[in-house]
DNA sequence: CTGAAAGCGCTAACAC
DNA sequence: GTGTTAGCGCTTTCAG
């Protein structure tokens, strides 16, 4: 039986020959560049046909350096990368985006730490025209890599330092935070805990910080940290109890974790809003509106997040960005808005 | 600003000027290939280090005419790759065996048919050395697409065709199918439904063949098809006790479709397993054994099968394997193991 | 054991 | 408009 893969693949020079052209002319017409005549421009095409020719890459990208594929890190175990809904958003947002524009995107999965050589050297070795960098901690070198290595990136969340020439795309975590709260306030309620995320990540600060800010004065004990999962969720509620048996409501700084809260409630018998109100962080439909209760929470708007960070990084490739007198271009922080349900 | 992205990578030549030896040895020596005497060796990785040289892979393609990295493309809407942790498991069998024999993961997201054409193009394009292809419906040219790309491909389950070079890695769907429903009938259960896949799929198909095989004469109405959502299971299980209200037993192609069921019956009052037994497929833990009651399930090694796949295309890849004599490639069939827990 | 030289398949100046 | 030509950065015979 022959090997399908030493089938050689047809090249520009056989396409060339058959059209009874030079090569450069069937470059030109692959590439849809203009001024060849239609006639011997319908002779390539037809030659390219029936070859079934495909353009080789790896030698179009020897010369025009561009992959017309775009790279997504994320710096997360795959487990909670597969878990939480959050990533399948913003991943649909940038795919789609990514296919709008004809780069294929690729997905670079990582373990821990110890990956990171790896997709450094990929990154370096020049597969990919850019990156999406994604869940970082603050410790994390990634994005220094992908400068090393010069692959222009953007960063999903703020990240940890800061940096003139660092794009990211985020929503306003803070400002989200206070409304959440306040609105928790103007319900009548007092004793308001907050269940944050891992305080390694810039969302999960912005969010405290946000929460701070209305409450100032707040016990420290009415704070409790998770990790973004609903068991951690569940865990933070379940501290939080033991100190303040009688809080009032909870302020989770994600759905996820929020839906691990209720559980915690129920179980211990507290009627939710009732006894406790609940408001959460995201609005991740799959997750929030199938609680019991639906839950209040702080709606971002994941996909388009998503779809932006594609767009920037798009746009910061383009070669027009790099011409005098362009636009600059800047990080993106979008706004929040409450979605009142029945939770809170 | 001095652009990040212009700055030019140090190239083979300058890692030979430096190390003071032709482009040749020092290739050698980045290559790892026997024979440079170790302290030219040396000069050239210390050159390497500080011009901080990565390969150009582009490069080293166009003339080996290997990508050291393989195209993982999921024939499914994103939302549910996401969301089903079979894939969850089964990409990280794939990642952790394809990382460990340096090669790269390159996950290809298809939203749809409409997607085929950019993910054929970019096999075709040779950006990957071979395939894995998931999840296949009956009408799926994905696979035919990477066989004209001339991408060698390992399919995850059996493929709807018969064909003797086609590769796949599937567990005993149809085996473990008779063994859940015998444990039923060994309870003395004798009203036993099913709850299937989508029947274009082969897997669901096996399964539904198990069942039958063990049940020749069931009532078409104790079977209901759903599409390995928990939802889909809801809809199913409701359909079946519509027909059938005093049914004693279900078995479910899917855990995750068992948990649709299992709050079904909740619902309705129906006490599991006392009233109806329920029967899993997969042995997703998370899910499994997360239920109320615990799942008995039939269990297959989601991940090691990942694995598996991973392990047949490499060594499909492997120059050894076009050598003659060499021990010819087949198909893959696990065995499926019956995990016995509350629910029947 | 090391170096010189010939491409891999393609694009982009530059001529014609 | 179209063809000619010179590389892109690397691996790999083939001499020495």
């Amino acid at each position: 039986m022959s090997d399908p893969t030493f089938a050689p693949r047809p090249t520009l020079e056989a396409v060339a020959a058959r059209a009874g052209v030079s090569r450069a002319t069937a470059s030109r017409v692959v590439n849809g560049s203009e001024g060849v005549r239609a006639p011997l421009a319908e002779r390539v095409r037809q030659a390219v046909d029936e070859l079934g020719y495909v353009p080789n890459q790896a030698a179009r990208t020897l010369v025009t350096r561009r992959n017309d594929a775009i790279a997504v890190v994320v710096a997360e175990p795959e487990t909670r990368f597969f878990t939480d809904p959050f990533f399948a958003q913003q991943v649909r947002g940038i795919s789609r985006e990514l296919t709008a524009h004809d780069n294929q995107l690729v997905l670079l999965l990582t373990e821990g730490a110890a990956d990171y050589g790896r997709v450094g050297r990929y990154l370096a070795g020049g597969h990919v025209d850019g990156a999406l960098i994604f869940s970082l901690h603050s410790d994390d070198s990634l994005p220094v890599m992908a400068r090393k290595a010069g692959v222009p990136t953007v960063i999903g969340g703020r990240p940890s330092w800061s940096d003139a020439d660092t794009l990211y795309v985020d929503c306003d975590n803070r400002g989200g935070a206070q409304v959440a709260v306040r609105h928790l306030l103007g319900l009548g309620r007092r004793r308001i805990a907050h269940i944050a995320g891992p305080l390694d990540q810039t969302a999960s600060v912005d969010r405290l910080d946000g929460y701070r800010d209305v409450l100032p004065d707040v016990d420290p004990k009415l704070i409790a940290e998770g990790d973004f999962t609903p068991e951690g969720g569940a865990r933070a509620m379940g501290e939080l109890l033991d100190h303040w048996p009688d809080l009032d409501a909870v302020f989770a700084a994600s759905d996820v974790m929020a839906s691990g809260a209720l559980r915690v409630l129920r179980n211990r018998g507290m009627r939710v809003p009732e006894d406790v109100a609940v408001v959460g962080f995201d609005d991740i439909t799959s997750v929030a509106d199938w609680t019991d209760p639906p839950l209040t929470t702080i709606r971002q708007n994941i996909e388009e997040m998503g779809r932006m960070m594609a767009r920037l990084l798009l746009r910061r490739l383009s070669p027009l960005a790099a011409v005098d007198g362009a636009p600059a271009l800047s990080p993106i922080v979008t706004a929040t808005q409450l979605v009142v349900r029945a939770s809170a």
